[in-house]
DNA sequence: CGCCAGGTTAGAG
DNA sequence: CTCTAACATGGC
């Protein structure tokens, strides 16, 4: 199978974020060629993503699928890689910013790589939040090594998100054990139950604003302003969502505006007003330069 | 050892 | 409404 690729788009700078750390269980990336696992009504298909000639390349090793579950990839390939997305105007905006001119140029083609799977996004940002990036992916490793349902190829293991219903039946004490704080494994049972119960999905979100789907998902314990638009960024595809409170922002902007303490957030807010309709991408190219 | 990390909440003022 | 302590542990 082959998907066509829109010119602002490069494989190697989204292959660099797949690689960034060697914790990663849901997906493997081996020279350029990445693999992934996904569940389909029950069934767990593997596929292998590489590129050739400005196209994705998909390959299934283990079987090929139904004509359905292949559109079904398709499509999931094109909102995980974000190709659906015009880049056009906001490499216009950007060639004009003294910050973002050059991070662009450095970086072109490179895309928010997403989370497809809204609840997978909403927990994993949970799990980022207030510690470093390394510790957080220690404690993702163990979440789904645990509780994740597996599927072992030519000797090598892959990996699904654990599900709602699974972790809705853990207790604190299973999520203490992996080096969850209380807070942490609160949050991740209690936005499990959400997913379960019906009070979210991606279904119930899908289509409303920027700020209404906000609204809806900051009434779950635990999904703040900052974790609320991580997940619209990396699920939704809104461009315009703005992770405001983001260490990673921080330290950036601090490094551009040559400060020798941390931007205030009005001060972010204020870099952020040229940014307008595209803070989503301004907020990855800012993460990129750290 | 000390400071900070891809924050959020509850409670005080 | 705004401000702050508590959360908890690893990375550097």
């Amino acid at each position: 199978m082959e998907i066509s690729l829109p010119p602002e788009f490069r494989y190697k700078e989204c292959l660099h974020f797949l690689e960034r750390s060697p914790r990663e269980l849901l997906h493997k990336v081996e020279g350029e060629a990445v693999y992934k696992l996904v569940n389909y009504e029950g069934e767990k298909i593997l596929f292998k993503v590489s590129s050739l000639d400005s196209k994705l390349i998909v390959d299934f090793p283990i079987a090929e699928p139904s004509d359905e579950i292949k559109r079904k990839i398709e499509h999931y390939i094109i909102e995980w890689f974000d190709l659906d997305k015009d880049l056009k105007p906001f490499y216009a905006m950007a060639a004009n910013d003294p910050f973002l001119s050059q991070l662009t140029k450095q970086y072109y083609g490179y895309r928010i790589v997403g989370q497809p799977d809204l609840y997978e996004s909403l927990v994993w940002a949970v799990l980022g939040q207030q510690i470093n990036l390394s510790f957080a992916y220690t404690l993702k490793q163990q979440f789904v090594r645990e509780y994740g349902k597996k599927l072992v190829y030519a000797d090598k293991e892959y990996f699904l998100f654990p599900e709602p219903g699974i972790v809705t039946h853990l207790t604190m004490e299973d999520l203490l054990k992996i080096k969850f704080s209380r807070q942490k494994a609160r949050y991740t049972i209690g936005i499990s139950e959400a997913f379960l119960d019906g009070t979210i999905s991606k279904e119930k979100l899908k289509g409303l604003s920027l700020v209404d789907a906000k609204e809806k998902l900051m009434k779950i314990k635990g999904i703040g302003n900052w974790t609320a638009n991580y997940a619209l960024m990396k699920t939704f595809r809104y461009p315009d969502a703005f992770p405001l409170e983001d260490a990673g922002i921080s330290n950036a902007l601090r490094t551009f505006l040559k400060l020798d303490r941390k931007p205030t957030l009005d001060e972010i807010r204020e870099v952020f007003v040229k940014y307008k309709g595209w803070e989503a991408y301004a907020t990855l190219y800012l993460w990129r330069s750290l």
